[in-house]
DNA sequence: ACTTGACCTTTCCCCTGGGGCAGGGTTGCA
DNA sequence: TGCAACCCTGCCCCAGGGGAAAGGTCAAGT
């Protein structure tokens, strides 16, 4: 009859443990001795190996202790589950160790290079800081979230700025800003970019849509806080492309 | 300038979680609107999805919340480092895994049939029930402790005492047991055990020595504790085989 | 016989990584 | 003007223990 200290030791726990176990009704309470000291069997012992092992394979201690009354069949079928989570629990971490060494491989930078041209291009081309800081924002966000398809989607987005009509688009949506929210002339852009778009993408598909809500609505949220008039641009363009 | 619901659904974490980051140093807290809310920017994104992706390889809150103040060297060296713990605990699951597996083959099952067998065959050459719990507790032990080399330990064992003389020894050691610590007869026990195990083993090695050190301690320490006579037996044993 | 150190007992609060609730204020939309 | 859906802070809860306090017990050495 061996003493907590001995059985801890010998299955590699903490004394601490095994009477948290007590308490929560894994291991059922041992007689004591005359002094008050709980005295331990070898039976008390391969419980205890079976409890960590469960509980190594990140089996709550509650759950542990309801399989203490399970009959065979439930257990097996508890360790058939058991098993399958830890299963899907390694791949977690592989996947994760994947992320990681995407991380460590230098995703942290913050842009490729020529989309910092490129927003030095826009301050040139007379877009106001507020516009190339969002632009900024919007490309760090998209190269984080999408980093395979950033960079067409940004080569996408030079080749349209290049075009000095479509351009002017972007710098009337800058200038609105700061206009009236029942400003008309906030109308008149609305139908203006609507018709651009149709003309580029026709009018069957329109992948800008698309890629505007897997490109992240944080941006667009950002837009419309910061003005009631890009706010209401923004209703009025989505209401005359869906109708 | 999106809200802590908007950035916690983007990246896909809690408002919670969000918040608790910002207590324990990890996010900085952003400015508030006027109405005290919370209001993000895509930096913040970005910076809790590189959070996320360390938190969910397992890194502590608090190494996290240090690392945010690493050089880049400093920091790929984290990663390296966070990178192999993963591989680590990945490999310890693995592990796991297989003692379930085990424990699910059914090494639950209490003893073999022929260690029952063996175990009533103890009671009628004599020996005491109290010895014959103690045979039972030990293979129990055994069996889940070295599952593949305990079925050759117990034959072993089993061919030992189907030898008349070996086995007088095992009898003498059980009846031992209420002696007094003192008495002359456990020196000469002593000396019998020691003579036998030196020809059963040859002068040179002694296996008996290392699976006993393999053997769990546990039973040994039961044996001791249960008779003052029984443990000075064993120190005069262990003194002699190691002279 | 006494001390010493190692062990044991109980109770209590601490930690991490959040979840959930209470009780209140704010915003947007009809 | 109402209502749902936000947001705020503060609080307690969980697992799975760690560690400290304050005391009882045991074996060894002197």
């Amino acid at each position: 009859m061996i003493t907590i200290g001995q059985l801890a030791k010998y299955v590699g726990v903490s004394i601490k443990t095994i009477r948290v176990y007590h308490d929560k009704g894994l291991l059922p309470e041992p007689d004591r001795d005359v002094s008050g000291y709980r005295r331990y069997d070898a039976k008390d012992a391969i419980d205890l190996i079976k409890i960590r092992t469960l509980a190594e394979a990140g089996v709550p201690l509650a759950r542990i202790r309801d399989l203490r009354s399970a009959t065979g069949e439930e257990f097996q079928q508890a360790l058939r589950e058991i098993d399958d989570e830890l299963t899907a629990s390694i791949r977690g971490l592989q996947a994760t160790q994947v992320r990681l060494r995407e991380l460590a491989a230098g995703h942290l930078a913050p842009l490729p290079t020529e989309v910092g041209a490129h927003l030095e291009h826009l301050a040139r081309w007379g877009f106001t800081p507020r516009w190339v800081d969002l632009q900024r924002d919007l490309w760090i966000l998209v190269f984080a979230t999408y980093p395979d398809r950033a960079i067409t989607l940004f080569h996408d987005q030079a080749e349209t700025l290049a075009n000095p009509a479509l351009r002017q688009l972007f710098l009337d949506y800058d200038q609105a800003h700061d206009l009236d929210a029942d400003d008309p002339r906030i109308d008149g852009l609305a139908r203006r970019i609507v018709k651009a778009t149709r003309e580029h993408y026709g009018p069957d598909e329109l992948p800008e849509l698309d890629a505007a809500s897997e490109i992240p609505a944080l941006i667009q949220g950002t837009v419309n806080a910061s003005s009631p008039a890009w706010r209401r641009l923004d209703t009025l363009i989505r209401a005359q492309l869906e109708a």
